[in-house]
RNA sequence: GUGGGUGUAGCUCAGGUGGCUAGAGCAUCAGAUUGUGGCUCUGAGGGUCGUGGGUUCAAGUCCCAUCAUCCACCCCA
């Protein structure tokens, strides 16, 4: 049986690996501007990083992690997400003792073991960024807004930004106890997850998309009545400060996300065209995360975006163009000298930064013409027994399709002047 | 983890009720006179019909299993 590459996973190559390239440096581009440094976390982590830090009740931990014990019998994990592995780098080398705050931004791959759908793979890509030590509402806009930013370089319109307030440790305890209130008397009707889930992360049931759980408690308690003034104010102000850049965003009393560090703010992206799975970033604030793993405590915020998602709306709104590195020359060698002399030529040419290909297969002049059109070359230069005898090489222009003799050692001027005039 | 669809050349797909050496388009390669592309024409190579069982005189075509893939649930990015 030929070997595939393992479920979940996929190649990225020619035009499309391109496309991440482009994706790639708007990230930088854009990160510069907002003063995010790149920070490249190990792929794999202690799995105790991911427990303590997303959580143990989350199905990410559950039942989605790719985790084995090495030779030295260690517990490792192979990311799931990076938020956790950021903090804990942002504690391991005691950043906050630094001027802060603290921007870092990243990029690379992620692991989860799920069922492959449209959208979702066992091995994809997020771009996130991490706003730490400011525990501004200003920090939550900034955050939001460089994504909408970041969305809008890759052409990518129509983000819907979903927004929700979850609390502190002080205010939703209350509220935790309200939502339970609201679903105890019907607790036996309830499906068997939201009967788990009442017990372990009652926030949780307003994530069920059972119709059948949504007719019991048609309207659940919100949030934003339980909020404590601290959560409250700082709500308040995320939404004025959002007003303020221009963002438009829509209340989302349901969202609460599957990762327990969040704290207060909570938002996610979504866009069409992707299926069932449409959301293209999500985030929020995790005040109590650097403590939990080890550090003092520090306020954060931050958001991390699904690459392959991105990727697929840009492209299917245009937003980034397919292309691929043409050669401005091919080489035409015929016979030994001429081949050799092609190759000679072609390195000439790289050096003068010329993109330049030469044949190494033996094909047949007819089929180096063929070949070069199909690359896209802009020239082919033949080189002959009779042009090295002449010192010359016959310059073929592919798009006008007329033809002169160049010398070698004008080349290089020749091709350029035409391509770069 | 649950459910449904699909699995025939590199790619996209044809192959009524089972019947002789499995097809097309595109792609690849080679020719259409001597050292020249794009168009056209001709030809060639390439498939254990996902895999393993079973039914049958006979299976790509029916049955079972398995794997893969796609989509949905779940959850998320």
């Amino acid at each position: 049986m030929e070997i595939t590459a393992p479920r979940g996973t996929r190649d990225i190559m020619f035009e499309e690996a391109r496309l991440w390239q482009r994706a790639e440096e708007a990230l930088r581009q854009l990160a510069d501007l907002y003063g995010y440094s790149e920070i490249r976390t190990p792929i794999f982590e202690h799995t105790e990083l991911f427990v303590r830090g997303v959580g143990e009740a989350t199905d990410i931990v559950e039942k989605e992690m790719y985790t084995f014990s090495d030779r030295g019998g260690r517990s490792i994990t192979l990311r799931p997400e990076n938020t956790a592995p950021v903090m804990r780098a942002f504690v391991e080398h005691n950043m906050g003792a630094k001027a802060q705050p603290t921007k870092l931004f990243y990029f690379g791959p992620m692991f989860r073991y799920e069922r492959p759908q449209a959208g979702r793979f066992r091995q994809f890509h997020q771009m996130g960024i991490e706003y730490t030590g400011s525990a501004s509402p200003m920090a939550d806009a900034e955050v939001i807004r460089f994504s909408l930013d970041y969305f809008k370089m890759l052409g990518i319109k129509q983000v819907k930004v979903h927004l929700n307030s979850i609390g502190c440790p002080d205010c939703r305890p209350r509220y935790k106890e309200a939502l339970k209130d609201a679903y105890r008397p019907n607790l036996e009707s309830l499906c068997e997850s939201c009967k788990k889930r009442f017990e372990v992360n009652p926030l949780r049931l307003l994530d069920c998309k059972s119709p059948e759980c949504r007719a019991i408690v048609p309207d659940p308690p919100e949030v934003e009545d339980f909020l404590c003034g601290d959560c409250l104010e700082h709500f308040t102000k995320l939404k004025g400060c959002l007003k303020a850049l221009g963002v438009e965003y829509v209340k989302d009393p349901r969202l609460v996300r599957g990762l327990d560090y969040y704290t207060k703010t909570t938002f996610e992206f979504t866009s069409e065209g992707l299926g069932s799975q449409d959301a293209i970033g999500g985030g929020g604030r995790y005040d109590g995360l650097v403590q939990e793993v080890g550090g003092a405590p520090t306020p954060s915020v931050g958001v991390a975006c699904g690459m392959e998602r991105l990727i697929t709306v840009a492209r299917a709104q245009g937003g980034l163009e397919v292309d691929s590195a043409k050669p401005v020359a091919y080489l035409a060698g015929l016979g030994e000298a001429g081949t050799a002399k092609a190759m000679e030529l072609a390195f000439k040419l790289r050096e003068d930064g010329l993109a330049a290909e030469f044949d190494t297969i033996g094909r047949s002049l007819k089929a180096q013409m063929k070949y070069a059109d199909k690359l896209g070359a802009r020239f082919v230069a033949i080189i002959g027994d009779e042009e090295i005898a002449k010192g010359v090489a016959v310059v073929k222009d592919m798009a006008e399709g007329n033809q002169l003799e160049v010398r070698f050692d004008d080349l290089a001027q020749h091709v350029q002047r035409a391509v770069r005039p």
